[in-house]
DNA sequence: ATGAAAGCGCTAACAT
DNA sequence: ATGTTAGCGCTTTCAT
């Protein structure tokens, strides 16, 4: 690989010079920047990001932390990410844990040995406080947590209102005259499932329902749990009417399960499920979802991260961004109890 | 942040000593090991990835050029690069190019100024011999393209046969008395998607079905692209009865159309795919799809860009790994001609 | 505006 | 087995 010496060589101008032509921090006579840059192109100089790292004591990149890349949500949050890391010249470097805390203490040390400017989490640890997250943050490694917050840590993050959109999804069920509602939630260890169990519940206690233990089942947010879970649920002699089901893959393996069991959507049972992703627009029935912003994620987090790693104030405060989401009826909970055109078009208006 | 020699004044050692604790390359007496390993855990000394991999001259990381980490297949395929990278301590630094050329080089160029110690490049220049490429494999960076390979250039791939595989999904709608077949092809820049385009012309040859060119039609692999194209042809006043699609979104997005103008698949249009994913168990009908292997193309991609890195060899004629693909044959083209369970049976069974 | 040189944190060759 | 040291390629301070 050619280096900075040889260029200077070729160009018969000092390293240093050379240097100042590819940084262009100090100004160079048009004379000499005309050699350099000829030598430069020559040669087929490449700096040495390595080298320059080492040297300025920072590295340009942004270490991300999620469960799985496979999983569509994670994806369009780290192509937030990217492209908000790379409009500022910083690179991702990505890892996944499968939400396995001792991968994301791994992880994170790895990240830590390469010097990353600053990390993106989705935290897999639903441990109190810790330590592997707030030694990173002590030691000035600026941290954002996305989607998730890990309890008892002070630390930036970009979420939503879970809880909000869980009860608001619910009551919507409700709205439409299921009084036998039941939930598919994620590991109630994350935080998200436990705060999407809660939203339900609330929604359900201002109705004046008791929950149904037997309704109210945990999965692990993958395709073969909700499957599974599904048909466990609409397989049972007291079957609810309506299930609210907290993430995308879970919904698609009920789905599977509605098909094999020869149910009807919306007529056998209601559907309506947390994450929504172009992808489903293909699906039929079209699922009610509440759409959560997967790639602003990324995006704000990104650009959270590199603010906090730029101006460098260590903030006594942690920014908490909170992001929109939106319930977006469509027909796997619509036409249950209603006839006509017209009931369905006017609970779409006001909802 | 703590350093080696941080670590070698507290341990009462050299800096020498404490290099060869971390890296045990060299045995190191055990009482000044113990005293070692407690100054690295009193002081949290990670080891600095940057100055070892400026010292060492490589990085021990591989650069992932996809189109688009959302797209699942993607997705699936850098999942697996990733898996078989951290098993040999080999980390993945991932770039979307979304197909644009221009993308690719920048990209490139950012990868060989990282000094990653290899490439896995999925091409989106569709260019002959380009240079970027030609140059990176010259300055002794080796490069293995996944799925597509760039015209006019000796290099390590892993791919399948994509004409083939057309070919034999044709190939299955003609056996099921389909006479009329249309295709959404990818960009036929694009050498997958010629190729697909190659086998279903090649299978309709051989039925002495001449191709009929307002049935061919060039898409770019996105849903919405599907759902265009899909509502053109599917509208047209002559339609076809059978649809070959060259990638999954595409095929959601031909469903949505589907669904939209209120035709069944596949009494009214049989689909065939390219690519199957997980999530597509859960679609009503089942797509009949050719299977690829997409996580297998990041493991395996990787594990022959790490042997080429370590051995050092440089190979004067390059790896071609083809990995096979599968015809699965679901819903959405049985029960076209087919009244009764036996004949789809025996049709199951010798595909 | 330009050159010389120190030093970022590490490894490995060499000396002991 | 252990200590000493050169140098990986770069940026930047200090002279000039």
């Amino acid at each position: 690989m050619t280096t900075l010496k040889e260029v200077a060589k070729r160009a018969g101008v000092s390293v240093g010079t050379v240097s100042n032509v590819v940084t262009g921090t100090v100004p160079v006579s048009s004379a000499r920047r005309e050699r350099v840059l000829a030598a430069i192109s020559e040669l087929g100089y490449q700096p040495n990001h390595v080298a320059r790292s080492l040297k300025l004591r920072r590295t340009k990149m942004l270490g991300m932390v999620i469960s799985d890349i496979t999983n569509p949500f994670f994806s369009q949050m780290v192509r937030g990410a990217e492209d908000a890391a790379l409009r500022r010249n910083y690179l991702l470097l990505t890892f996944n844990t499968d939400d396995r805390a001792e991968r994301e203490k791994e992880v994170i040390s790895v990240l830590r040995s390469q010097r990353v400017d600053g990390i993106l989490l989705v935290v897999a640890s639903e441990q109190r406080r810790p330590s592997h997250i707030l030694e990173t943050i002590r030691r000035g490694i600026p941290v954002v947590c996305l989607d998730r917050l890990p309890p008892g840590v002070s630390v930036d993050s970009v979420t939503v209102d879970n809880t909000g959109a869980a009860r608001d999804c619910v009551q919507h069920l409700l709205k439409l005259g299921h009084r036998k509602i039941g939930i598919i939630a994620g590991s109630l260890s994350l935080q998200t499932a436990s705060e999407g169990l809660q939203g339900y519940k609330e929604a359900l206690a201002e109705a004046g329902i008791d929950p149904r233990p037997e309704w109210i089942l945990q999965g692990n947010f993958r395709i073969e749990s909700g499957y599974r879970l599904g048909r466990q649920l609409l397989t049972s002699l007291d079957r609810p009417t309506a299930l609210f089901i907290s993430n995308n893959l879970m919904a698609l393996g009920i789905l599977k399960a509605l098909a094999e069991l020869d149910l009807r959507c919306p007529e056998d049972v209601a559907l309506a499920t947390f994450d929504e992703l172009p992808l489903m627009e293909a699906f039929r029935p079209h699922l009610t979802a509440v759409a959560q912003p997967a790639y602003s994620f990324g995006y704000s987090g990104a650009e959270l991260l590199i603010q906090r790693i730029e101006s460098k104030t260590h903030a006594k405060t942690p920014v908490a961004i909170r992001l929109p989401t939106e319930l977006k009826i469509k027909e796997s909970t619509l036409g249950y109890r209603f006839s006509t055109r017209q009931d369905c078009a006017c609970l779409l208006g006001n909802s």
